[in-house]
DNA sequence: CGATTGCTTGTAATCGATTACAAAAATAAT
DNA sequence: ATTATTTTTGTAATCGATTACAAGCAATCG
């Protein structure tokens, strides 16, 4: 590469004709004529042009880049996002950044700076915690209509958001459970302050009050979507004096540490209790027993996610903020069996 | 955003200097005096000025960028050396592309493209698996010096490597299973052709060896590093008839499908059959039985060749290629007991 | 046929920071 | 005090593509 680059001089001297005509060839082809633009694809291929991002950025005032901010890259749900956004990007001519905001050393830097640096163009977040100084400052350099939120979102803006049916998936598991004959239902929730542990816990308990179902305050527990804190739950479970007959996850990697957690204390899954997860991650079909889940379509929300934010930063007119809510399913296997009361209550 | 940008000019017009001062204060502070970089930094703050990366690269006739090549964004193996590689370039001027290898749609783009296009500066692979073309691309416009493998790597070039001990890991596993007294022990393999496949493979071939092991060549099992090839590899050995007492599995997913397949036969881990695998992905201490397994550092490999990469992008001189090799450790859980020879063979 | 419209093209300014070169100022040496 | 040396500064060219503006030319119209 340290043979001197090839420039659209270059490429305009070859083809005899001007720089204006090359670029124009280049960007918008039928604003030159057949013969210019032969021309200019020949003398292309002859000199073995290569335009120069840095250049057109400047002159463009644009970063040709998208940012992504993931709240934590080692999580396989996560990335599975990325991958649909990656996938939408990959035919344009935008290159994505992907920053992790669990990095500490990450977060002293200021967001919108990336903006106000001219190093993208655009923003999709899958972490919603997004703190309100941060928030506040792009509206303030008004960036907010290059932003997109992306399975999660923050309650303190109205940003434009692609997200699963949080409420409908966890209805969808009441639901399953109470056809199964089940009464007791336990709920490990997610983090307080996240959007998805509450969208989830709301449409739980609109389904357990709708389905009239008996509530417990012992039976609401607080988890983080961790392995761990499924794990953790077991033992409070098993330590009930009432003790629920099935549990709703807000997450599988909750119902797989509950699951193995309850397996210690002697107490079979499902057995003697059901468990359903959400997310339906790819091991949940190899877990033992196989997770009944509720499934979202990580990818087509990333996808959808990045068609967002092309649609906004195409047009710069102010369109709608809009809200994409993705249908979830429920997808059956046997961690969930029908109530067979055992013992009588 | 849309207020004019500041520039340079409007800085040095405030600090009563000229604007080659200002960019020096800001790049090497000490190439000016006390007195004009404090006047400097006070026009800075006065105006708000942001530097544009856009005419820095252009005219620094870099790109400000690294791309990271994964094969497969979704799983969490491969993001967690992601985020050891994100880690290090916060810190830098550096962002981090990424582009997902699986992705189709990426595939018919040239990847020495992005260097001609000026528009990273370096490039870490974590995919073995990159075509001789390609490779002979990267030579041909001499852009070799800026490229590292980590993880896996290309048997068809020397480029520097950062990698883990496979080798070591599975004579680990070997050594531990031969300790608990098993002598009859399977391997299921990566995929045919890939790097890790054929370390860890050759690993156990010797380790095998020097204790003197018995073979049989059913017990040397084609996977693919999937779930589900350790499900399927499950039945095999069920119908083997001189069957193993102990497997060791190229990755954790194997194991994971493996034990899961093997519930599914009647044969029970770790009283039938124990199980290590490879890897130590989080949720093998969640498993049932938790799993035996080789731990590497990921977040550490992407540190390293991070790092690595950017001493060969700092020092333009043709340096040492170098391959670094990091320590694996084996990590014991309850998939592997000692071999108790229940029925005489 | 002259005037109007539409299409294609070229010239030169522009985006904003960096840096070669040279001049000026400050310091050291004789 | 004068010269040599070092440090600090400014001017202007430069990186490479884009595009406003104007001009050239052909086609269309009254």
């Amino acid at each position: 590469m340290d043979r001197k680059a090839v420039t659209v001089q270059d490429v305009a001297r070859v083809a005899g004709v001007s720089t204006a005509t090359v670029s124009r060839a280049l960007s918008d082809p039928n604003k030159v004529s057949e013969d210019a633009r032969t021309a200019v694809r020949n003398a292309i291929s002859a000199t073995g042009y290569r335009l120069n991002k840095a250049a057109r950025n400047l002159r463009k005032q644009q970063a040709g880049a998208v940012l992504i901010l993931v709240p934590n890259l080692g999580n396989p749900f996560f990335s599975q996002i990325l991958q649909g956004i990656s996938a939408v990007f990959s035919e344009t001519e935008f290159s994505i950044l992907v920053s992790d905001t669990s990095d500490p050393s990450e977060r002293d830097l200021n967001l919108v700076d990336y903006f106000l640096d001219r190093r993208i163009d655009g923003l999709i977040s899958l972490d919603g915690a997004l703190s309100i100084s941060e928030l506040e400052l792009f509206k303030h350099h008004s960036v907010d209509d290059r932003i997109v939120f992306a399975c999660e979102w923050s309650p303190l803006v109205d940003f434009p958001s692609v997200r699963s049916n949080n409420a409908m998936g966890a209805k969808l598991a009441i639901q399953h459970l109470y056809d199964l004959g089940h009464r007791k239902i336990a709920h490990i929730t997610g983090p307080e302050g996240n959007v998805l542990t509450r969208e989830r816990r709301e449409g739980m308990l609109q389904a357990r009050q709708k389905l009239n179902l008996p509530t417990c305050v012992e039976w609401i527990i607080r988890g983080d979507f961790s392995l761990n804190s499924g794990f953790l739950a077991a033992q409070e479970i098993a330590g009930m004096v009432d003790r629920p007959t099935a549990v709703f996850c807000a997450s599988d990697m909750v119902a797989i540490g509950l699951i193995s957690g309850l397996k210690r204390e002697g107490i079979s899954v499902p057995n003697d209790i059901s468990v359903v997860g959400f997310d339906d991650i790819e091991i949940a079909e190899f877990c033992d027993p196989p997770l009944t889940t509720i499934k979202q379509n990580r990818v087509g929300l990333g996808r959808a996610a990045a068609e967002q934010l092309l649609a906004q930063m195409g047009a710069r007119a102010g369109k709608p903020d809009k809200i994409l809510q993705l249908d979830v399913q429920i997808q059956t296997r046997e961690s969930t069996v029908a109530f067979a009361p055992s013992t009588v209550d």
